[in-house]
RNA sequence: GGCGGGGUAGCUCAGGUGGUUAGAGCACACGGCUCAUAAUCGUGGUGUCGCGGGUUCGAAUCCCGCCCCCGCUACCA
């Protein structure tokens, strides 16, 4: 038994999620915890929504409600959107709770008083009008270089030049076009210099990592620099500090308190378990195994920010240090990280209506036919492409031909013949064979989705569903009539009750891919009880503020209780088995059409 | 420009550390079966593995150059 921190990515709150996000950290990381406590392990699933920082404030002033209220909205659109999908946090909270604050106020604290956040004067860009930072990105104007007039703060499009912002000509908001002004600010800066050593050091031992994403990771450590980690911005945490806690114009960046996320929501789901040092068994215990689940545009914030933020929390880089009341965390095991999912050969983007919202998608679908296409065609190791025909074709032909017909003559076969689960005689090779193949199925599939490969588990998973088929065509057991007592009866007899435990076995090891699927094709071979439990929604209380609640994700997800182990679990004989009903939708051939319409209509 | 990923059968893609006739699914054709959501099973592929060199007994797999596509390029998240 290992305990296991699956750290996800933090959706930020300024809208609902689309697919593609939910490819990227949701459906991966839920496949990875589910399997990791049905193999026996002590797994801590934690995220929650990002609410801090710009687009927030910006959006909210559009709208004109408080960044507050814009983020309450969306947190809890997303909440509602990832409990459907059926990932199974025990605790998905969001980055505006107090206890949220308290922690980050003390990590900022400790990585300050070990030297590692320095204090330097800069020109920075401000909106007159709000006197808030102003990024480079939302800063356009013309090209000092070739005179292009769209260009960024940061970079012309038009010749690719990288730029500073305080260059371009005639410069102007992309929020509401006004000129910004240029005035020098102060600001903490990580000191990513004085941890570099210490972040190199660590990232050569972390040899497991996909290969693209430790690259990239190493790459990041040429050229560092300072990182300012506060802003010239009201709606954020306070820098906790004499002289800057008060000033309401200065708070961290966003950045900086979304990776703590990962430790507050361990920390606050210590406390509402009512043993309030529960969490330090994933962050202090050096035997404990942290992954980060993510897409590919949060890397460096993964593999680079947060261990920097950590080290210098423990105090390990070269300006030495002492940790604070937390104590020595761990850095992450492993950042796994997507590439990302495009819509029909373009990239998502809200804006231009390319996008397909995870709620919509849920309205219209079963959540496991979505589960299972990331799972199986997702952007694991390269980005790949969603269609409407490919998510049919797909649902269809490989959930339900393949695994629901499967699952559907098995148990009409076994209701019609015998109303319940009959018993096996004497096993022929075929039966042994398929047997073997089932019961090797989880060594395969598990060991697959531990190295984090879990299309090549799903594929193989399916492969088997392809085997188990063969077998019943094979023995085609409808042909076996005999009469009670008849060598065709007892025969009937083995091979349904081989099929059975197949399709029972075939269905545990689908079931972290498939839960929803997975509870029904249980019920349908007449199971009884839970084996793949859901998160549910609780609406709780502010641990530190009792005037305010908030919707969170958790669940029971316990071994033995409410979930299988990662093993064969044979059938029972006699169990009584009901014609089924289908478990899986198949899809119409007009929903292709239909959906493109949509599409193009920007929905 | 820099960095990263990719270019393999009509389509979508697998092919850690080089090695028997380069694979899967879909589509298509023919045949079998009829328990099952017209589901399923079997049979059928002579592919310049982007292009040009190189290393090697041997390369889709390593090295060099080139072409094309996509993403990222950090005080946006």
């Amino acid at each position: 038994m290992t305990r296991i921190l699956s750290a996800v990515a933090w959706p930020y709150a300024n809208g609902p999620r689309h697919i593609g996000h939910v490819a990227g950290f949701g459906v991966p990381s839920d496949v990875f915890s589910r399997y990791m406590r049905m193999a026996g392990h002590d797994v801590l699933m934690v995220s929650g929504t990002d609410e801090h920082g710009t687009p927030i404030l910006v959006q909210a002033e559009q709208e004109g409600v408080s960044a507050q209220e814009l983020a309450d909205r969306y947190n809890r659109v997303i909440v509602e959107d990832l409990t459907r999908l059926g990932l199974s946090y025990d605790l998905f909270t969001r980055t505006t709770t107090r206890n949220h604050y308290a922690v980050v106020q003390e990590m900022f604290r400790t990585v300050h008083r070990n030297g590692y956040m320095v204090e330097k004067t800069t020109m920075g860009a401000i909106s007159p009008s709000t006197g808030r930072t102003l990024p480079d990105r939302y800063i356009e104007g013309t090209c000092p270089i070739c005179g292009y007039d769209g260009a960024r703060g940061d970079q012309c499009d038009n010749c690719g030049n990288q730029l500073d912002a305080h260059e371009l000509k005639n410069p102007r908001s992309r929020i509401n076009g006004e000129t910004p002004q240029f005035v020098s600010t102060e600001h903490f800066f990580l000191d990513l210099p004085a941890l570099v050593d210490a972040l190199e050091a660590w990232l050569r031992t972390r040899t497991e990592w996909r290969p693209n994403v430790l690259k990239f990771s190493l790459n990041l450590l040429e050229d560092v620099r300072p990182r300012a980690m506060t802003r010239d911005i009201d709606w954020g945490i306070p820098v906790p500090l004499p002289g800057w806690e008060e000033n309401p114009a200065k708070r961290l960046y966003v950045w900086f308190d979304a990776v703590i996320g990962y430790l507050s929501a361990s920390v606050e789901w210590a406390r509402r378990t009512g043993d309030v040092d529960a969490w330090r068994a994933w962050w202090n215990d050096e035997s404990a195994r942290t992954y980060y689940f993510m897409g590919k545009d949060n890397i460096t914030f993964h593999s680079q920010i947060w261990p920097a933020e950590l080290l210098g929390y423990d105090g390990r880089g070269a300006r030495g240090g002492e940790p604070g009341p937390f104590g020595t965390l761990n850095l992450p095991t492993e950042v796994v990280s997507s590439e990302f999912l495009t819509m029909e050969g373009k990239q998502f983007s809200s804006s231009r209506g390319v996008v397909i919202y995870v709620r919509d998608m849920l309205a219209r679908y079963q959540p496991d036919a979505l589960r299972y296409f990331i799972a199986v065609a997702g952007p694991e190791t390269s980005d790949a492409d969603f269609t409407w025909a490919e998510f049919k074709r797909r649902t269809n032909d490989e959930l339900v031909a393949g695994w629901g017909n499967l699952v559907n003559r098995t148990a009409n076969m076994v209701a019609k013949s015998f109303g319940g689960i009959p018993e096996a005689a004497e096993l022929h090779d075929v039966d042994r064979a398929l047997l073997a193949e089932t019961e090797t199925a989880f060594d395969t599939v598990g060991r697959l989705v531990s190295t984090h490969r879990q299309k090549a588990a799903i594929s193989e998973a399916m492969r088997v569903v392809g085997e188990v088929n063969k077998y019943v065509s094979e023995t085609e057991p409808w042909k076996l009539k005999g009469p009670d007592g008849s060598p065709e009866r007892a025969r009937l007899g083995t091979v349904l009750h081989t099929a059975t435990q197949a399709v029972a076995d075939l269905n545990t090891v689908l079931s972290p891919f498939l839960p929803h699927a997975a509870q029904a094709v249980h019920e349908a071979i007449g199971g009884s009880g839970t084996v793949a439990p859901l998160p549910r929604i609780d609406e709780v209380t502010d641990l530190d503020d009792p005037t305010r609640s908030y919707p969170v994700i958790t669940g029971d997800y316990r071994l033995g209780a409410t979930l299988p182990a990662w093993r064969r679990t044979p059938v029972v004989p006699g169990t009584p088995v009901a014609k089924p009903t289908p478990v899986f939708t198949k899809l119409d051939d007009g929903i292709v059409e239909a959906e493109l319409d949509r599409l193009r209509a920007g929905r």
